[in-house]
DNA sequence: CCGTATCCGATTTGATACTG
DNA sequence: CAGTATCAAATCGGATACGG
């Protein structure tokens, strides 16, 4: 502490036996995490994939307000990121399903616990956005 | 179901008791949460002011890749989900210390469950990015 | 059936300069 | 110290058209 003697209040000041990670904070794994699943269709697709594997267009189906380019270029991101398979059998016409991989479905606890989260405190948040505390 | 008779083998037409929510899922609250903390700085400011409340210019140090805009706007965001609490003291030169609302604390839980899973799986996922599988 | 390619608007982010 | 204003760049996302 070398900043202060500012005239700012000691509530302001007041320091914890731990200074501050920050730096391991930013460039902690979380934060990637968050980044790769919160885009618009990525949680979804999940979700979708954690019950039953789906092929293409039906995954368009029961999407509904996704494009072909987005479910295309979400589908190959997390291909990529190893959460989802993509298997095509040579048929005519070509099928293709995808399914979530072990990581991927490993991820469905932790995700889960974030869902309760959500449903839990949704109304909370919305009351917060609006105006202001419960009526 | 009235489009299959295309040769396409049962591995891929196989069905499960339930066939789908979808339609619920598109308007359920976990998206909503996720797309809200899935922009590049809000769960980084989270996880800080988690740790203690910090003032502004000290996020600013503790980021570091950030910018003024985009500290304050997430910050904003922040604060008006009812997560992060803004409160500016009178005094020269003024300060304002930001800290986590009790709903942005209730939110440290759920968020290290993915925290941890982030962090036992990171570096399998940067395997699959890289080319695939360990050595 | 399962995509890719292209175009275009909307949103997000950062750099820079300025203010109480 | 703690912001706001403005501009430009990058990215995101959708519509449409075309290909294997």
């Amino acid at each position: 502490m070398s900043d202060t003697h500012t005239g700012v209040p000691s509530v302001l000041t007041h320091e914890l036996p731990r200074p501050v990670p920050a730096d391991e904070l930013a460039e902690c794994p979380v934060g990637d995490v968050f980044r790769r699943l919160g885009d618009k269709w990525s949680l979804l697709l999940i979700v979708l994939l954690g019950q039953r594997p789906h092929r293409y267009n039906e995954l368009r189906r029961s999407v509904e307000g996704i494009s072909q380019r987005m479910l295309t270029r979400t589908l190959r991101t997390l291909e990529t990121d190893g959460l989802v398979r993509r298997e095509v059998h040579p048929t005519v016409p070509p099928g293709v399903e995808y399914s979530l991989t072990p990581l991927g479905r490993s991820l469905l606890g932790p995700l889960s616990g974030l869902a309760d989260w959500a449903v839990d405190h949704h109304e909370e948040m919305d009351r917060a956005r609006d105006g202001r505390a419960v009526g």
